[in-house]
DNA sequence: TTAACTGCAAAGATTTTGCACACTC
DNA sequence: GAGTGTGCAAAATCTTTGCAGTTAA
């Protein structure tokens, strides 16, 4: 995984400034590696006293989506969430219970889903999204 | 497929009334083979001269939902959609540009993940969501 | 200095709830 | 007649926009 510092480097290079809030939120993603959704970001920096607006909160994820730094991961709820854009790929296992959020790797399977796909339909295909829903140890 | 009399049929079995809203709604599915959202129902039926409240979409939708007449679809995009849950289990390739959706039948091979997933993780799968985003033969 | 960033209030979009009335069985 | 279904208005959620003021470089 990228350090928070690499991050910031490669934004700072990108022409963003470096602020409190930038660094703070980019914080909260390395230090809590999965998808996040607005309210759950504000409530992480207010546990650290950290006071933001959720408009800047909003504003802050279309840019780092923007930059390639974070990208949607979307559970179905309604709300749009967040990760890290970082090397693995990887999909979520996802307790319909407790909502924990677990990671898997099956991006070789997905590949081989969409070399499939592209053989048999005229139809180019840039992003995937796959979620599972279901039971953790603890719930089932 | 399931014809619209086979459903509203076992509607009447599950103790469902026939209402004049339930059984437009239910063709609008049968008409259209492909995930709709509420305001895309209102405005089918808003073609054909039926009004009907959004309030009483939305309740059908759930009713529907209860009875497994129709299951959730989410194309990531804040907007809950509903396609009639038949026998063939698909997926889509949702056009970015055009918006045009095709179906496409990977369930084997989704399967074939599930398997794997229970192997190697204590999770219990019960649903997933898998969609794919690209440009279709017209737009790419 | 100046373009990027921020906060606040208000508006938008989608979905849900409460309540009174209507209709199916 | 009883209980399900419907419409309307209002509220609840989540997200975006406009604008004025602040800050990093």
């Amino acid at each position: 995984m990228k350090s928070a510092n690499d991050i910031l480097k490669q934004l700072r290079e990108q022409g963003s400034r470096m602020t409190k809030t930038r660094n703070f939120i980019v914080a909260v993603f390395q230090n809590n590696n999965l998808p996040l959704a607005e309210l759950e970001i504000r409530e992480r920096l207010a546990k650290q006293g950290i006071k933001v607006n959720k408009t800047t909160v909003y504003r802050e994820l279309e840019h780092l989506k923007s930059k390639n730094i974070i990208k949607d991961v979307d559970f179905g709820d309604g709300k749009k969430r967040y990760e890290l854009n970082g090397d693995d790929h990887h999909h979520h296992l996802i307790c319909t219970n407790c909502k924990k959020v677990e990671e898997v790797h099956v991006e070789d399977d997905v590949s081989h889903i969409e070399q499939k796909i592209n053989q048999r339909k005229n139809f180019k295909i840039i992003n995937h999204s796959l979620e599972f829903f279901g039971l953790c140890r603890n719930c089932k």
